[in-house]
DNA sequence: TGACATTAGTTAGCATAGCTAACTATATTT
DNA sequence: AAATATAGTTAGCTATGCTAACTAATGTCA
């Protein structure tokens, strides 16, 4: 029958189990980076989506960020008083706030990100070049995976 | 030069960058699915080592999760109260305690582990086969990758 | 236009999960 | 026997998630 409702044959539930656990001991290691910003993860998170998204109001943001308008809130508290964004009040709409990541946020950013990047690459770069091509294929599969995946 | 201090070339960065990328964002689509196992995700994460790990003391298991001792007994604390594990004291030193998943346990375990994998596999079928033997030959890498991580 | 409904965000209060510092109890070493 | 080291716990802080209930502003429509 092989209709839409059948499951997938066992093969890709293995590959789905070792792609899982990879992506949950990997982001372990490099979360340790992290500590050197003096930021948690969640606001980390929710400042890459203003640095690499532009301005968002909170409601946007916490869309983005799949978590619940009072979460984000607290999130934005948090990056305002360490001044990493800004908030400027909609002139249409006085309900609406604007979001945006200041020069500090960004500078922030870019070295949180470097530092995980950084010692992951320093990893990687113990592999064979076919090892490492192969990653690089996988990445690009996965990235088209995740864009339609909702 | 190229001595162990120099920095990987670019190409290495843009596939860590990309690899991280994806581990987020596939993390964040399959968390979902852990809701309906009504435990959080360090309790789910702790009694995993415990159900393919075998028993295992709470330092051990601290160190497993990378997480402090305090962080553990909590942990345990509560999988304890939902009855998803059970502790024995060690006969010859009685500092030690064991701590071994209940059947409980390992029922929730297989449960919320495969509403995740389940999500991700439905997603994964829906590649060429290729790709998704690309993905899988990307998931060996990782791993051998991960064990000589630390 | 005025009443009602909807929308945006906040506040209060709860649980989980991480940490450090300081503690208890047991083993080990000297 | 005394000092030291090890295994876990307790207390208390921060951050991050939630729901329920609130305020304030905007939209709708009779």
């Amino acid at each position: 029958m092989n209709t839409p409702e059948s499951s997938p044959p066992p093969e890709v539930f293995a590959v789905a189990d070792g792609l899982h656990s990879a992506a949950i001991h990997l982001l372990r290691r490099v979360r340790k980076q992290d500590i050197a910003t003096g930021e948690g993860p969640a606001r980390l998170s929710a400042l890459s989506v203003l640095v690499f998204g532009g301005a968002k109001t909170l409601g946007e943001l916490a869309a983005a960020e799949q978590v619940k308008p009072p979460t984000m809130s607290r999130i934005v508290s948090g990056l305002v008083r360490s001044r990493l964004v800004k908030i400027t009040m909609d002139p249409r709409d006085a309900r609406r706030m604007h979001i945006r990541a200041t020069a500090k946020g960004k500078r922030l950013l870019q070295k949180g990100r470097q530092l995980r990047i950084a010692d992951l690459a320093g990893h990687l770069d113990t592999l064979a070049p076919e090892e490492l091509a192969t990653l690089g294929q996988a990445v690009e599969i996965l990235k088209r995976l995740l864009e339609r995946w909702r």
